[in-house]
DNA sequence: TCTGGGGTCCTAGGACCC
DNA sequence: TCTGGGGTCCTAGGACCC
């Protein structure tokens, strides 16, 4: 176990009001996994991520950034910089496991947390405050639990806000400096006289919300540091980068942030992609592509008892051009093959200039179960679609009945037994049209009243 | 150097309703 | 004949985060 203490060094570990958000993240979290799997790993450059030939890096161990390897790195890059590299695929499962545990840990603290992908969390820490925790001895305490019980390093950033926690914790990491691993503190507090130089030394790129695309803009204006938004008005950075943004970045460089942490962020969408070795050529190859990834999704739909309204392809082609495609239903849906067939029918509408690196499959808008009504399938009046649908729904020839699907599906399973399931291309063959947003109208010779 | 896969949020424009 | 505004929903694209 690393040495823990606050880089500030304060005599007084503050109030849970004066450092009232901590932030975790997870050292390596993916390549640190696998090296505890494999102690065989331990001590070699190991990075987790997809393959040289069309692959980024995920997550790389501290001897591999030694290298310059870097996550988001492209794999074959990775592998120049530092040859000897082991590159493993990732095991996700066994990441959620270990994230699972990491929670549980957090949860012994405060159930007042909020996730960050699977390797950092937000706490909010001030309904501990009749408890007389200390921010800082909790924050240890944390690394201590984290590192017997897990295995794994981290750091823990302690501060007034969101904004000031995760800055914190990214100080606290380990550090490679001259090609030597150095400690990081651990644990560190931003102190609100700490708050304006810290701020002042930042380049906008290190805020929240400011990637490549937004910190190139702000650099043509003359504002490459934090300290420079301070000069400008929020109208100007508005015109500039947008209203939302333009609030959210003039607050932060005030050192102001009034996100919460929010304990339980509903799920707003459910999708998979894949970036195939092979670009795909031609619609046949997308159709199987897209069933198998309407069936991830339909899985996922269901193991999280969901069932969604929008569903969205995308495609990314080969000159990395994309294009996105999605419709939205009147009812919800679970299943593959409702699935498989919309997006079979957005497929359809897409123009296939290149071949395609990437298909992806997602479900979004979700309602509740109770509030799906999709049982008026027979007997309904066949009211006449308004001129946009009708030309959306030629155009992508999709209008389906819900429960003339769902009955198709059934017989198909009844008739040859799950793994042999019918395609969507059939479903649409036997003459079922699918139904979009706005009423239920059009229906297949086989569902007609 | 050549670009993953899981997501979230924002913007802008069009259709539609009142 | 020319002309409204606000609100909601949907679609497409883009940026960002881990």
């Amino acid at each position: 176990m690393k040495p823990s203490a606050a880089l500030n060094s304060p005599s007084e570990d503050p109030s849970v009001d004066e450092a009232p958000l901590l932030h975790v993240d997870l050292d390596a979290f993916f390549a640190s996994v696998e090296i505890l799997d494999d102690p065989t790993l331990l001590g070699k450059p190991v990075a987790v991520g997809g393959p040289a030939s069309r692959g980024v890096v995920a997550s790389a161990s501290y001897e591999a950034r030694r290298f310059g390897v870097r996550s988001a790195m492209p794999t074959v890059v990775a592998r120049r910089l530092c040859p000897n590299l082991i590159v493993l695929p990732g095991r996700f499962d066994r990441y959620e496991d270990y994230s699972r545990q990491f929670h549980h840990v957090i949860r012994d603290l405060t159930p007042d947390f909020e996730p960050l992908g699977l390797d950092e969390v937000f706490a909010d820490l001030r309904s501990l405050r009749l408890l007389n925790v200390r921010p800082i001895a909790a924050a240890q305490a944390l690394r201590h639990r984290i590192n017997n019980e897990l295995g794994l390093e981290c750091g823990v950033g302690l501060g007034r806000n969101k904004l000031f926690a995760k800055l914190a914790s990214k100080k606290s990491k380990p550090r490679v400096v001259q090609g030597n691993l150095v400690d990081g503190a651990g644990v560190v507090w931003v102190s609100p006289e700490l708050e304006v130089q810290w701020l002042n030394e930042l380049p906008v790129r290190a805020l929240w919300g400011v990637g490549p695309a937004t910190a190139a803009k702000l650099e043509k204006l003359g504002l490459p540091w934090v300290r420079d938004l301070v000069q400008i008005d929020e109208k100007t950075l508005a015109s500039h980068v947008g209203p939302s943004l333009a609030a959210t970045l003039w607050a932060f460089a005030h050192g102001e942030d009034n996100r919460e942490v929010v304990v339980d962020r509903p799920v707003k969408s459910i999708g998979h992609e894949q970036t195939f070795l092979r670009s795909l050529q031609g619609m046949d190859e997308l159709v199987v592509a897209a069933r198998a990834h309407s069936a991830v999704v339909a899985r996922a739909l269901r193991g999280q008892g969901r069932v969604a309204r929008t569903i969205s392809i995308v495609v990314r082609f080969d000159d990395f051009t994309g294009v996105t495609r999605s419709q939205t239903l009147s009812f919800g849906i679970d299943d593959e093959f409702a699935i498989t067939v919309i997006a079979e029918a957005l497929l359809a509408s897409i123009e296939l200039a290149h071949s395609v690196r990437l298909l992806g499959v997602h479900a979004s808008s979700f309602i509740e179960r109770s509030e799906n009504q999709m049982q008026l399938t027979f007997g309904f009046e066949a009211t006449s679609p308004n001129a946009r649908e009708r030309a959306q729904l030629v155009s992508r020839e999709r209008q389906i009945s819900y429960e003339a699907l769902r009955d198709a599906v059934d017989d198909v399973r009844d008739k040859f037994g799950r793994a042999s399931v019918g395609t969507a291309s059939e479903l649409r063959e036997s003459g079922m049209e699918i139904e979009t947003q706005r009423g239920r109208h059009a229906f297949g010779p086989e569902v007609s009243p």
